[in-house]
DNA sequence: GGCGAAATCCAAAGCGGTTTGGATGACCGG
DNA sequence: CCGGTCATCCAAACCGCTTTGGATTTCGCC
């Protein structure tokens, strides 16, 4: 109950060695049963609990996971980032592992990985939203870091861990339901093309497209920060053209909201007039559910991710030697009230 | 440049004890000013940094805040949350303390903090989201935890260091300047009443009708987490009434995003037929601003509320002994393009 | 009865820092 | 020239835990 045993003292209060007495709570098997039980009555009674600075001290291992989110990067993954550390945090807890959060100023990161590297803070890193030229991941090699990444760097697959969504699979896919039902003007709301997931989406969409005979029109494709008012701002600029699009494709929930606030305040319907399919991180606070979505969809829950991507981690951790592996998820094309066929 | 270099290594390097390079290291006056450049140069070149086990081992400072969420709490503030914990991280690293985050299952929200003060994870907490029964304080002071709130604890104001919005006087504004337009049938979307900032800003609510002589509509009084969905089916269920309301007080920009889509869809004109004032908490990835905000609204950073909680529980643990302080933010009444005269 | 194995338990050495309580030597005024 | 003050620096204790390398006892079995 009260605080402030230590090891020492409940040692000495059961009239034990520390030794023993470590050994018992820790499960070890040189220790008799009768022991174990009297020693876990009284750390129990005492509120006993290790100190986990010398625990982590003796061990060796800081029992901690961290993350490191350069500002930029950290306003634009916002919702999404926090879904996912979410789910992260869910694993590390039932595994006993704390997580560290590591906001720094964009010119720091690199620093910021070298003292998590050197000062011990954390046995393993998770790389978010790497770019299309991803450097970090050979810094933590160098520093001999263990690391996870959320999303796939360019050219280096094959040699590190990773957990993403299949980007481009579902931007086809998306593209296709479009084109099946007769639309052949195509706006495309990406996120930061230079950022990796956003390039293979597009890729997806230019694929889908060109599967068809059809070419990408330069003019009704965008990326940006996936904010609401951009996607209400080229939405608007967008329909206001002589040869409006019939329908958008959408890399966010947030984005896609506004494209449906621009489609309402030009006077026309989402679903009817315009079609609009989006991206959807499956955020606990954008639902998108109920019997028929609001937004058809290419869903995939980032938290779940946030929870592969940690346990993919520990694994690492506690298995140093293991290849790298990787988990590849299938995103769900999910019909919902925003599309329709294309307006005769 | 290469790391794993400890201190023992690095004050034999340096013909120095232990002792000394420590000192010189962490500037106590007992040096001489030569020797502590030449360890300096010397920790430089091996890339030596601290242990930081060792170091809080030593010192008996954990140098880290702990940041505890339960499930539900954090999916009910989700985004308010992560910026929150935005600015906090950058007060944090400043100061060189950590932060970290435990993802908890409700019913053992306890356990964690007195984890936390058991182990000695932290120095150090915020409490998220007071609710109108809040016990947490209770059992963080018998604890010894040092603890700020971010919101208030009813009854508890004085005895606790806290920083809040000033929820009822911005909730009150809004409401007056809805009356002035000529509003009469305003309708409160709410966030969570059991939580104390939501009860705040429905008293100022009320309290700005019952000035007028009004008295509130139970019908057009709702309250839940603060979703899209929640925002544009309430707005859509009321707009459908005999008597609907002409303008809607919302308690967040997703919610409100929400009630202009039911506008919307009901062939009506924001800031026309319906008028919107909302709650803007200033997410980075909803932004409200522009020559001329989408949204009337009132206004307060809720990534400057978390760097100030940050520096408040900083203050707290560097001087244990003051009295506990407090912060109260005025949101600014901010006219954007949701609001105008009640049609007549 | 004696002997090796198995079962228990323990003293002490780390882990890598900080900090206390001097030691050493230089410098200075009387 | 000498005691006293400063300025520097150091050896060793300590933080609280884990873990190595025995020591001791118990026990089965020939």
């Amino acid at each position: 109950m009260s605080n402030g045993v230590n090891l020492k003292e409940l040692s000495q209060r059961l009239n034990l060695s520390q030794t023993t007495v470590s050994r018992a709570l820790n499960g070890y098997p040189e220790v008799s049963e009768e022991t174990r039980r009297r020693v876990s009555e009284m750390a129990e009674k005492l509120g006993y609990a290790p100190n986990s600075q010398a625990r982590r001290l003796a061990t060796g291992r800081a029992m901690a996971i961290g993350h490191v989110i350069p500002r930029s990067i950290h306003e634009m993954m916002n919702p999404i980032f926090l879904e996912f550390i979410a789910g992260a945090g869910e694993t590390y807890s039932n595994h006993g592992y704390d997580m560290i959060i590591s906001v720094v100023d964009d010119d720091h990161e690199e620093d910021a990985y070298r003292q998590i590297s050197s000062r011990k803070k954390a046995d393993g890193v998770i790389i978010h939203g790497p770019a299309n030229d991803e450097h970090r991941h050979k810094l933590l090699k160098e520093l001999k870091l263990p690391f996870v990444v959320h999303g796939r760097i360019p050219g280096a697959e094959s040699e590190t861990s990773w957990i993403d969504m299949n980007n481009r699979r579902a931007f086809e896919r998306a593209t296709n339901l479009l084109l099946d039902l007769g639309h052949t003007r195509i706006a495309l709301l990406n996120g930061l093309e230079h950022m990796d997931f956003a390039r293979r989406r597009r890729k997806g969409f230019e694929e889908a497209l060109a599967a068809r005979g059809l070419a990408p029109d330069p003019e009704l494709m965008r990326c940006a920060d996936m904010t609401e008012p951009y996607g209400c701002d080229s939405a608007m600029e967008m329909l206001r053209r002589d040869t409006p699009p019939t329908a958008f494709l959408v890399s966010s929930m947030i984005s896609a909201i506004g494209v449906a606030r621009a489609v309402g305040q030009c006077g026309l319907r989402t679903g009817k007039d315009v079609s609009i399919i989006t991206h959807d991180d499956a955020l606990s606070f954008l639902p998108n559910s109920g019997e028929v979505p609001i937004f058809t969809c290419t869903r995939s829950s980032v938290r779940y991710a946030g929870q592969k991507a940690a346990e993919l981690l520990l694994n690492m951790i506690a298995n140093p030697a293991a290849e790298p592996t990787s988990l590849h998820l299938d995103a769900e094309l999910i019909i919902g009230q925003s599309t329709g066929p294309a307006p005769a």
